[in-house]
DNA sequence: GTCTATAAAGCGATAGAC
DNA sequence: GTCTATCGCTTTATAGAC
């Protein structure tokens, strides 16, 4: 099972992995040394913090895509383009997720008890999205009050459909959600 | 710590802050004893099952108050009280995850792991839930389309508003949204 | 940087006294 | 029906060889 993983950073999205599929609690050494094909001595040595720093670093690294592929552009986007920038946001998303096949993360954190032990980077996540959001609904024409509101129904949306395609182990149930909330923004404008 | 529980039903409600507050892998029997007042031979004694087994249990009695104060409530709804019907899942919702302070552990288990062990009765939560909404919506004249597209929105928009509310840590964000979705079924009447 | 061996603690589950 | 004691296994984490 001899490997080379030569960077850190390599082996981060291999832990996203299993840390989605089982928890914080439930990725055990086991599965983390199965899933990302490194001995325990190996692992130990990129994150001597252990479990914690291994979650720490899978989250600062969401949170880093997230920021550079859907909050910068966000609020980056400027009047005139607000409409196609968060439609961009509905693809970049929907890409992430796989299409509906790959929960989210920080969710998973956010509903269970790891919430009290990394909610400063689970709080900033959503708060951030929920922001960015929003800032592009209001360069769009919107009051600051609702496009708050519809951000934050739009980023629960997204979270909430992907709790019920994984429940009903129906992906394109989530792609439908994100269909039908593109179509609410545009029907809500002005 | 001596103690007389008489009953395993009085067992199962204190089982579920359990699972809820630390997932199916993260609920240690250490835990099951704290929370429950009874020692290992005591829920093994009711519980000859184990784990799973409570699990199931703590399933079956959500399952079972969802079926008796919403899911046919709104089935037994008339065409001209379906709108009231509809009020009063939400009133019952709100009550039922205390204003937001309580998550849905139906969702945590299926974010996670949990979702394939338990994965029939996960299934047929979310599955009657969408469709009692959806035959309340029908009844209250919308098409049957349009019904079960707003039926998954709102389920799904009280599934994703739980998980915001608990990583802002804001219960109060939850029940906003709940009278947004309100204000939504209103709107779009007929 | 990788591995194996090992330690100490916690795990789910069982047995048996009361 | 309740408890304590205990089993065997898995857990996280460390030490040390290569």
């Amino acid at each position: 099972m001899a490997r080379v993983m030569g960077e850190r950073s390599e082996v981060v999205p291999l832990l996203a992995e299993v840390f989605r599929a089982y928890g914080f609690e439930g990725a055990s050494l086991a599965r983390i040394t199965e899933g990302t094909g490194l001995g325990k001595g190996s692992i130990y040595n990129f994150f001597p913090g252990g479990k914690e720093e291994m979650a720490e670093a899978v989250l600062g690294e969401i949170d880093g895509w997230f920021r550079d592929q859907v909050f910068q552009p966000l609020r980056a986007v400027g009047a005139d383009e607000a409409e196609q920038g968060v439609e961009r946001m509905f693809t970049a998303v929907g890409r992430y997720f796989l299409s509906g096949r790959k929960v989210c993360l920080v969710g998973v954190f956010a509903l269970g008890h790891e919430r009290d032990r990394f909610a400063v980077k689970v709080q900033a996540y959503f708060a951030e999205w929920v922001q960015a959001l929003a800032a592009a609904l209001e360069r769009g024409g919107r009051d600051a009050a609702s496009a708050l509101a519809l951000s934050e129904d739009v980023v629960g949306g997204i979270q909430g459909a992907l709790v019920l395609a994984r429940a009903a182990d129906e992906p394109e149930l989530f792609m439908r959600a994100l269909e039908r909330m593109q179509q609410r923004l545009k029907e809500t404008r002005h």
